[in-house]
DNA sequence: CAGTGGTCTAGACCACCAC
DNA sequence: TGGTGGTCTAGACCACTGC
């Protein structure tokens, strides 16, 4: 084993031979990784060291504590999430949710936490162009693969359009909710995203079952009908490393293109 | 939601009092914060623990260690980059990259670090539809605002296209390396982007002035031709903190709603 | 109960920076 | 040279887990 030597911190070193192991299958998933005095007294470094080496694996994702059993790997893939197919996925009978999780053979599930009327909060009004605290629906979910969080996601639909509907149910029916959207005479025509990385709140921390420290991707996806008017938006909270996005359109001005100078 | 929580730990105590001062204005950016033996003593805290704290804020992106000399607070906004937009205005006589930060009122600055032929790399590779090692033409720069780094953008064309060429100029010309080749017969007409999210590998840290462990988003930009050929690939790494990506399109099945069983 | 990881402290040495 | 943050150690206490 290469020696623990201080050109770079040695908690780097203890992190990197710990990396080393988990990917030649030195440690495997079904056992705990040797426990931080073992590695303590194996590498000849103090029980902090490891520890410190400990949390950058687990900022990066690549295995997770249960406190007072073990540490483990994590061995959940990476899943992508493609922004137009997802959605034109709701004529294949899933929810958009899923497809991306069955997609990788895994096993989805989602558990809806809250739908009801609620008083918009401010960054959910300023987007539906409504005021703070004018009703809306909420639709919450918890979303989750072979039983591991991978999402959470609230959808907001201004009160005036839901009221009253299949949007209330559980299951809101064929199609999906923007069927339902269309049919009231909204249905969607455009989508926006935006997307941010952030560390991840206490809640959220808690609820996907990620460490303090990690950071989350935060999605913010409104749904405009043929008016332009915003008629739904969702909110995606997803753990890092867990999801690739992707994203495809058509040049709007390949006609246009030689004019003044520049660089790409 | 708000349930009875545990009495967090003290590091994050004070990082949460930290965070209160820099956003009140206890602090301010001109001035290093307080010293972590002087808010060991004013905390009664161990310097650890203020150490530890400050750690959270750094990988945060709230401030910024110059080491020996003290910690300030990051002043920099969060840059918005429209993945259509940034294409488009390469009609404007913009370098894309600038876009964003101009029209924040921040000076931008891009150094090229290499533009020359190189062996492709695997994933590049992959991705142009060639054999590992095959020439193509790279294209590799760094990005600043206000002399602060934003970005490493490193982009490759396959060398048959752009042997011979004004791509191999540092300043490809009017309209940009995308009207280059539009006039070499691979026009753009469709670009797909896969977006990630992981830790800054060392180099990218050190480039990128962050703090190991600190997330970074890694986005793989490709331009395709008309007869569907990968003509370009753009690899971007950007501090996670510092951008908000948007995307938005139009719903391709908008016509054709209701079907079957599901939801959204 | 014994073993696990989470946290905290006191003290120490070091590299780096400004003066 | 003195102050800054980066790191390491030994020892300790705690909450949590499974047996």
């Amino acid at each position: 084993m290469a020696a623990i030597q201080p050109p770079k911190a040695q908690y780097q070193q203890v992190a990197a031979l710990l990396r080393e192991r988990i990917h030649d299958g030195t440690y495997t998933a079904d056992q705990p990784l040797p426990s931080e005095p073992q590695l303590s007294a194996e590498l000849g470094v103090s029980r902090q060291t490891i520890n410190r080496a400990m949390n950058l694996l687990r900022s990066e994702g690549l295995v997770r504590v249960r406190r007072g059993f073990g540490t483990f790997i994590r061995g959940v893939p990476q899943v992508t999430r493609d922004a137009k197919k997802r959605y034109a996925a709701r004529n294949q009978g899933t929810g958009a949710g899923d497809v991306e999780i069955k997609a990788l053979g895994l096993t989805p599930r989602t558990e809806y936490v809250e739908i009801g009327r609620v008083p918009a909060p401010a960054a959910v009004a300023t987007v539906l162009s409504i005021e703070t605290g004018a009703p809306v629906l909420v639709r919450r979910r918890h979303l989750f693969a072979n039983d591991e969080p991978t999402q959470l996601a609230d959808s907001y639909i201004p009160w005036d359009i839901a009221e009253g509907t299949e949007l209330l149910n559980r299951n809101v029916g064929r199609g999906g909710s923007y069927t339902r959207l269309a049919e009231l005479g909204h249905g969607p025509v455009r989508f926006t995203e935006e997307v941010t990385v952030r560390t991840a709140t206490d809640d959220e921390a808690s609820l996907l079952e990620l460490d303090g420290g990690q950071p989350v991707i935060d999605i913010t996806h409104i749904a405009w009908d043929a008016a332009d008017r915003p008629v739904e938006v969702a909110l995606h909270v997803m753990p890092g490393n867990l999801w690739r996005l992707r994203y495809d359109w058509d040049d709007p001005t390949a006609d246009e293109y030689p004019t003044v100078d520049g660089e790409v």
